[in-house]
DNA sequence: ATAAATAGTTGAATATTATTCAATTTAAGG
DNA sequence: CCTTAAATTGAATAATATTCAACTATTTAT
């Protein structure tokens, strides 16, 4: 057995789809050739960055999610823009903010369970530089990334 | 002119997409009727949900997005959940989620600018008694459903 | 431990879908 | 009103997904 799975998730996450012509056609009632080059013509235009797969995250052992709001040390790293960028590259986070408030940054994160979650945020202030975390946590989802989730 | 634009939005926002098989093979080196086989069972156990584009959410005219806590009247809706299934239906909301804390519900909502965003709290606020409602709005994203932005 | 059953992998054949191209229509600018 | 550019579309082609049957690996029961 090989462990493909895995990898699809993590491939999907972020891309590696395409969009439905044929079914969109039907939907609008119009000629595949006008939905093929309407696509086109949003993607060029740098409208769509990506076309990817929603989860049911408790089902792919991501069930633990928080949003975490912080503060970062003036010292520590340079930027905030760069902290945020580095966040970014992690895969077990869905979204980086900078915002306004009391907090710079709203990172929204998705780990296995609390232990995970705890770990990832203490690695985020010896690595960082976060300080006065504020952490909210999701105890229910009804909607993520535009879609609905029924039956949770 | 057709407005085709507008529809394939609408329809990408949550699916209309699907895997590319292909491209996936090649990838991971894989067969690509092993994964076809792989995707199809992670669709039938119901941990894929949706296969959906992502924007550039400033160039389809959604750029202002906001992330906002809120309680809820204890008399005008009967229950948090009922709430929270009705605001997941609103095309202009990416996330909804019932949450630990202060406040009960969190709301990523995603508009045009700042108008349609208040004017969307006081419509929440008459029709589902939103109450003491706290906003955060985003300044500069970095990441959005697990998509890196670059050059924002 | 071994057999039986189940789940996963794969290549070849087929069905479906995307893409290209050229022609036509529609909209925009002077 | 005429010219140019953008958008729509059908027919042909290229690429891709899907089906199926054979095979292999893994799990379960005896």
């Amino acid at each position: 057995m090989k462990n493909i799975t895995e990898k699809l998730v993590e491939l999907f996450k972020s891309g590696y789809c395409t969009p439905q012509i044929a079914r969109i056609a039907k939907k609008i009632k119009e000629p595949s050739t006008t939905i093929h080059y309407n696509i086109k013509k949003l993607e060029q235009e740098g409208k769509i960055k990506s076309y990817k797969a929603v989860f049911d995250y408790k089902k792919i052992g991501e069930g633990h999610c928080t949003y975490i709001l912080v503060n970062l040390l003036q010292d520590k790293y340079g930027d905030p823009d760069e902290v945020a960028k580095e966040v970014s590259k992690d895969s077990k986070v869905e979204s980086v903010d900078i915002c306004t408030g009391e907090y710079e940054l709203l990172i929204k994160l998705r780990t296995k369970d609390i232990d995970e979650y705890y770990e990832w945020v203490k690695h985020g202030i010896k690595k960082y530089g976060f300080s006065k975390t504020i952490s909210i946590t999701s105890l229910k989802q009804f909607k993520t990334e535009f879609v609905e989730m029924e039956g949770n």
